[in-house]
DNA sequence: TGTATATATAAGTGTTTGCTTATATAATGA
DNA sequence: TCATTATATAAGCAAACACTTATATATACA
């Protein structure tokens, strides 16, 4: 890998909002709706950030209807360590689970 | 470990000129004036590049004389990480062994 | 002491970042 | 068809970033 891949791809990790999402996506697929239920925060601030991952790879997405579902790259070159400092990482606080109980959580997969 | 403490690390490794202070770090210490050499930048550049990097705790200064020797900090607990994502990025085009052949490397140690 | 050397810090500047609000696009369903 | 829903994009803005030049500090050495 080279040095200007490499610092795209730790650029998008590097931001407190991005690593939860990709903590929530360790897990399993969500949409951007979820997240802004998740993360409380505006859609397009959401959306700009799954762009940025996106453009550095580290997602993928994938169009269900008027849904959007992102996933975790497996493909990409540094997964493995993305896996290891998402595991690092404590749980945060806002549940998919909560969101289910809550009736908020689409059925999109 | 925590969020923040995670971003501002990442936040730290992710710029192509500190990865390679990283990746020379990772064989053996070396001082400021040796880097102006080694990536052909300003003496102020390389500084406040050290103190970003310190700042994250992911490096060590020891003074010794006029000199500061930098070394990358083992107790760091992204160090293993580290290692792992500088192993990945291709050598450095100039080496320290030219700088000793051209006789500006710095007896420090 | 005085000069050279190694490094740090300060101030200035153009660029990037991460949000905001407003609007566009596109699929769903009454 | 028309309103609703999910997402994307655009423009604006304050803060952070990565350099620059100028200057300060502090050690070494003649």
């Amino acid at each position: 890998m080279d040095y200007q891949q490499m610092e795209q791809s730790l650029k998008a990790v590097s931001d407190e909002t991005r690593m939860l999402i990709l903590k929530y996506l360790s897990k399993e697929a969500l949409c951007i709706c979820e997240f802004t239920e998740l993360l409380d925060m505006s859609q397009p601030a959401i959306s700009q950030h799954m762009r940025k991952l996106k453009q550095a790879q580290l997602i993928c997405e994938e169009k269900r209807g008027r849904w959007t579902i992102w996933s975790l790259n497996e493909e990409h070159g540094l997964f493995e360590v993305l896996t290891t400092l998402l595991a690092m990482l404590p749980e945060p606080e806002r549940t998919v689970e909560s969101l289910i109980a809550e009736g908020k959580k689409v059925n999109c997969t």
